[in-house]
RNA sequence: GGCGUCGUACCCAAGUGGUAAGGGAGCAGUCUGCAAAACUGUCAUGCACCAGUUCGAAUCUGGUCGACGCCUCCA
């Protein structure tokens, strides 16, 4: 099956050929670590693990590798504000981070860089560019040249002079263009800095990616993803200063042949930020749904359009996520088959292809839940489940115990439960008798306590639901 | 000022030249003591508006209106 991804440097889809079709490679920019991640962080990472989940199904071998951007004023203002070290501050939101993403099922990068890690190679990048005369030292900074790069803008479709007119920054006095942008620039003596042959500084803030890749990949590699957001000037500064590297003057796909981006989440309409104050911590909305629930919603709109998080958004995938795991609850005694994902449907395969269209993946899904539970051979059954496991995976969704999932008892024995199991039997008891008045009265005292009840032809099962 | 995106039913959301996927909610029904779940049926002669191109337009072109993003830290 040919995948199809969408390549923001030449604005078409575009059959995705990769360098080598052995050892496909994508970089994806990771979180400045110094807050909390919010829901609006987790979009690429879902996105690019989607993304990556179906190359590793396409292609024998994948290296994805996603950064921690551990140095940038952002975390030394953190640092200055709260009086916390810096190595504090980053470790504690990093490992914050990656537990947030694990529950949003997103696998661990193969490789996940940081940038204090990486300041020789950063250093190494920017002689590179003295030396091809991309750069240029001045008052301490040493600042990229973008008028000796005349493919600078393809990107992002932009061309420096015109945005000078509306431009609200003050241009910097060592500046030669108002465009050129820090590469690296000096530290005081109580801000964290590395010695270099432009002294005592640091990188500027979108040097880490562009030695983190070309380290860990090379270059060129395949894919380079991000949030919208970043494409300019974040991403097309990364090109200018790697082609620099390279003294490749005009083809940006030496640096990295295909760009994805995610569009934003909206509250209300409105762009999540910290201005406006409508941020939503991943941390929070896990205290009111799973994990997988944030990342079904993240993933029901095609990620290349704004998706404004509702709580009926939320609402809709949690009770489409029930509908799936009662399903497969209702076939837990047939077997999968374990080489599941050969079994991927074409349907579904054909959409997830199509520059990740997930709305349509999902009416895939649909239909097979469907089949599933309108199947009456256990051939088909088996079919049928093993295809919407194999779905649910390269999703990322549906890999719990259904039981587990819908709060079904496993007949443990917590007095909890005994409590439980032994009011329903007096209600079962109670209907038997066709005492409905005394069932009711029971099933209220079950649900009081937070506890569904479902008759069935085979026997009343119980679940935890949420007050 | 420059660049760009979007406007599809009550809600979410695909579809980008061949006559409107899917889900949620609602309604009707089957089943059930009831409930829940499941299943079946129903739910946009129309895709912001106007004009044009075409045998044919949600889809292409031009215009109008509306919402939003980037150019400044941001995913």
């Amino acid at each position: 099956m040919q995948l199809k991804i969408y390549n923001t440097l030449t604005k078409i889809k575009e059959d995705f050929v990769p360098v080598d079709s052995n050892h496909v490679r994508m970089y994806t920019c990771g979180p400045t670590v110094y807050n909390y991640a919010h829901i609006g962080n987790a979009r690429p990472a879902v996105v690019s693990d989607l993304l990556v989940r179906v190359l590793r199904f396409l292609y024998p071998k994948v290296t994805y590798v996603s950064n921690i951007t551990d140095i940038d004023d952002k975390i030394i203002k953190a640092s200055d504000e709260t009086g916390v070290e810096i190595g504090v501050i980053t470790a504690k939101y990093e490992k914050i981070y990656n537990e947030d993403m694990q529950s949003l099922n997103v696998l661990k990068p193969d490789k996940q860089p940081h940038a204090t890690e990486h300041i020789d190679d950063m250093i190494a990048l920017i002689k590179k560019n003295i030396i091809n005369n991309k750069a240029y030292e001045s008052e301490g900074h040493v600042l990229f040249d973008v008028s000796s790069y005349p493919s600078y803008g393809k990107l992002s479709k932009r061309d420096a002079d015109d945005q000078i007119a509306g431009s609200r920054v003050a241009v910097a006095s060592y500046k030669k263009n108002p465009g050129d942008f820090i590469l690296w620039k000096p530290s005081s003596e109580n801000q964290p800095g590395w010695d270099s042959p432009w002294g005592f500084g640091r990188p500027g803030w979108h040097l880490e990616c562009s030695a983190m890749s070309e380290n860990c990949l090379g270059i060129p590699f395949d894919i380079h993803g991000g949030g919208m957001d970043l494409v300019f000037p974040h991403h097309e500064n990364e090109i200018a200063q790697s082609c620099g590297s390279c003294n490749e003057g005009h083809n940006p796909q030496a640096y990295v042949k295909y760009w994805i981006h995610n569009a934003l989440l909206n509250m209300d309409g409105e762009k999540m930020s910290k201005s406006l104050g409508n941020i939503l911590y991943i941390r929070d909305l896990l205290k009111e749904y799973p994990g997988e629930v944030l990342r079904l919603a993240l993933l029901s709109a095609h990620y290349r359009q704004p998706l404004n998080l509702t709580k009926d958004v939320l609402a809709q995938s949690q009770a489409t996520l029930n509908r799936f795991y009662r399903n497969l609850n209702k076939n837990e005694s047939i077997d999968s088959c374990s080489d599941f994902l050969e079994y991927l449907p074409n349907g579904f395969l054909e959409s997830i292809c199509d520059d990740l269209n997930t709305s349509k993946a999902l009416a895939s899904l649909n239909e097979i839940s469907k089949k599933l539970s309108s199947s009456s051979s256990s051939e088909d059954k088996k079919k049928f489940k093993t295809q919407l496991l194999a779905c649910g995976y390269i999703l990322g969704i549906l890999q719990e115990e259904p039981r587990q999932w819908l709060g079904i008892s496993n007949g443990s024995d917590s007095a909890d439960s005994k409590t439980v199991e032994q009011l329903v039997l007096n209600r079962d008891t109670a209907r038997k008798n066709k005492d409905f008045e005394k069932a009711d009265q029971i099933r209220n005292v079950l649900l009081d306590m937070g506890i569904e009840i479902e008759d069935s032809p085979t026997g009343t099962v119980w679940r935890k639901i949420k007050k």
